[in-house]
DNA sequence: TTATATTGTTAAACTGCTTAACAATATTGG
DNA sequence: CCAATATTGTTAAGCAGTTTAACAATATAA
């Protein structure tokens, strides 16, 4: 059984861990094409490389944001030769989405990049019993869906 | 011992609690004032309410931001009466900060908040084992670490 | 007492988002 | 079949929150 004080220490170690996962985020990065990218447009890449040919509408629904949003973002990225736009030939309104080489460049660098962060955490961490495994998906659950409840309330 | 599809469950669910966090402190809320307050505002009174009559240099610091972008943040903050500048007798050069009877509100509103989301989640989780709690700082730990190379290395 | 350092402010620019207005294309209902 | 409606994407304007650069005022050191 765990104390105050002890408790105390999660909340303020949690505030820590969200404060430098922000930092890190904030600034950008070079993933392997020569480009600076930022957080937003490298996980932009990401969700394309996953979902290809995706169109504007279930990018912006897969990110969470808006549609005007993904377009501006869309821009940005093809600028930089990174991702272009395109229709099929049976569909005039809808505008699809795939990688440049580059692109897929900067995706792959990326998914290089998650490996090896969390190679260095778990080296860190050490060997995992399946009873923490369980006992941190349960942590991350109950984070989820206490954000969620306090995102509904008053939002 | 864990498997790598458990593993990849955890870097998963990891940016879940990532995303629905920054979500969370998207949008503004009120902490008793009557005022909607942004999440880096009430981040700064929560600073100054624990480190009185700090000055705009020191604050910038333990904010981790620019003096620029404090200055602009009191200003505001002031304009909704909720934070004083003010400059000590014995310094012409400083400029002190402290809360107003409104920005005092707002802090232990903002504090109550904190407990009630934390309460919530040890509900969710249940009674948590001195194992458990030691495990739980080494995870926070080792992200902390982590990130913190990363953010040296190429950032 | 002059040069330098420290402290704070302001202006301009940028990222990344939003909403609102719009244009183009598809679908539907009479 | 065609007019009304829905869907899809873009653009413009604006906001939050940051940065850098230029600046002014004050304090410290040589």
């Amino acid at each position: 059984m765990v104390t105050h004080a002890e408790l105390m220490n999660i909340s303020a170690g949690w505030i820590r861990v969200l404060n430098i996962m922000n930092e890190l985020e904030s600034s950008p990065r070079d993933f392997g094409t020569g480009d600076l990218l930022h957080c937003s447009e490298i996980h932009t890449l990401m969700v394309i490389g996953k979902n290809p040919d995706v169109n504007v509408t279930n990018l912006a629904t897969l990110l969470g944001i808006s549609k005007s949003a993904i377009s501006q973002m869309i821009t940005r990225l093809a600028r930089k030769g990174l991702v272009e736009r395109y229709k099929c030939p049976e569909n005039e309104k809808e505008t699809k989405l795939c990688l440049t080489p580059r692109g897929t460049i900067a995706f792959l660098g990326h998914e290089q990049h998650h490996a090896i962060i969390f190679t260095r955490m778990q080296e860190k961490l050490g060997i995992m019993t399946t009873e923490q495994y369980e006992f941190l998906i349960r942590v991350f659950h109950a984070i989820e869906e206490t954000a969620k409840e306090f995102k509904d309330s008053q939002g």
